[in-house]
RNA sequence: CGCGGAGUGGAGCAGCCUGGUAGCUCGUCGGGCUCAUAACCCGAAGGUCGUAAGUUCAAAUCUUGCCUCCGCAA
């Protein structure tokens, strides 16, 4: 089959979704449809703001289907699309098995891990706040259940120490599209294996929270730098401090000792953690804007020896 | 009308309640000290206090409208 005959249907919501589709039409590819999450309420004024996906499909005007679930009328639609092959990036939606038996080439999917390590929704913040040196990018073919298909092919990427979520996640986009690209050559020309997931190395990656969000002093510096960088810019990791949620955006380890909470430096802000101390770059105290780390401190009159705790 | 915080020299804040000469830490510039420095000392520049109106002899400060930024929630 070549790419102008094969129809594809592609599902798939967040920007790293949207640029898949973009490889995908510039490839050439018949794209039949686009299934994407519901429009959602967002920013102070709740406005109704389409995912990425959808935006560029319009602009593009591939049809676009934003249905609640897959099942019942839903599969009947996409079997009336008549797709050859499903390629799905980040949806968000577990495909019943009703919808992976339609199209003659399978369904297929791109996941940002190392399978079978972190399967789930936030696979790329738990790589981070893990402080894993390397991730990657998975293509398998869809089974039911949580990305448990057979891998097609993998392509590992290189963390940086200081990388946060966002840096990451458009370095695995860039990378992980080209890939795509690649792989969906092999698979029309039918030049691949499958290799089944190992289950005894399975992990989760389940979506963010707030609550997960909060750290105190008490933790190591190097735990605190990798929640920070890893929960940059959602959804912020933060202490509290007299009442007021502080989030910190930006970090670094540094070697200097003292009291838990106890500030070090002013100049660059340093604060002694449970292990090493922890340099306080780029903050957002509740209600302000981002401001520099000593900024903060010479607002708040710190001195050296103060305790944040 | 979802809840809330904030707009004061380049940065972060105080002052507002109890109106009456614009303040602090830092930065910038100049000078000094030092082997040297992100350290220290001396000096200088830089602000129609978001905006409009009202009250008053007098408003950063009190009242009201408007604009902008942000946190929470989604």
């Amino acid at each position: 089959m070549n790419k102008k005959d094969t129809k594809i249907l592609f599902m798939g919501t967040p920007d790293i979704s949207r640029d898949c589709l973009e490889q995908l039409v510039n490839d050439g590819y018949n794209i039949v449809g686009v299934y994407t999450r519901e429009d959602k309420p967002t920013g102070r004024k709740q406005v109704l703001t389409p995912p990425p996906v959808k935006e560029y499909a319009l602009e593009k005007g591939i049809p676009v289907f934003q249905p609640k679930n897959l099942k019942g009328d839903a599969t009947e639609k996409i079997g009336q699309l008549a797709p050859d092959l499903i390629v799905v990036v980040a949806y968000g939606r577990i495909l019943p098995q009703s919808v992976i038996d339609l199209p003659c080439l399978g369904c297929i999917n791109l996941h940002v891990s190392l399978l079978p390590k972190y399967r789930g929704a936030a696979p790329i913040q738990w790589s981070l706040i893990n402080g894993d040196k390397q991730t990657g990018v998975t293509v398998m073919r869809i089974a039911a259940g949580l990305d448990t298909g057979d891998i097609i092919d993998v392509l590992p990427i290189n963390i940086g120490e200081n990388e946060t979520q966002e840096e990451l996640f458009e370095k695995v986009a860039l990378e992980g599209k080209v890939f795509l690209s690649r792989v969906m050559e092999n698979i029309l020309s039918g030049n691949f294996t499958l290799t089944p997931q190992d289950e005894n190395n399975v992990s989760l990656a389940p979506p963010l929270t707030k609550e997960m969000a909060k750290f105190t002093f008490c933790e190591k510096a190097q735990v605190l730098h990798n929640k920070i960088r890893g929960q940059n810019p959602w959804p912020g990791a933060y202490f509290t401090f007299e009442g007021k949620n502080i989030k910190v955006l930006k970090a670094a380890v540094s070697d200097l000792t003292g009291e838990k909470g106890e500030i070090l430096s002013t100049k660059p802000l340093i604060v002694a953690t449970g292990e090493k101390s922890l340099e306080l770059i780029t903050l957002q105290p509740e209600g302000s804007k981002a401001m520099e780390g000593k900024a903060w401190a010479m607002g708040r009159r710190f001195l050296k020896g103060d305790s944040i705790l």
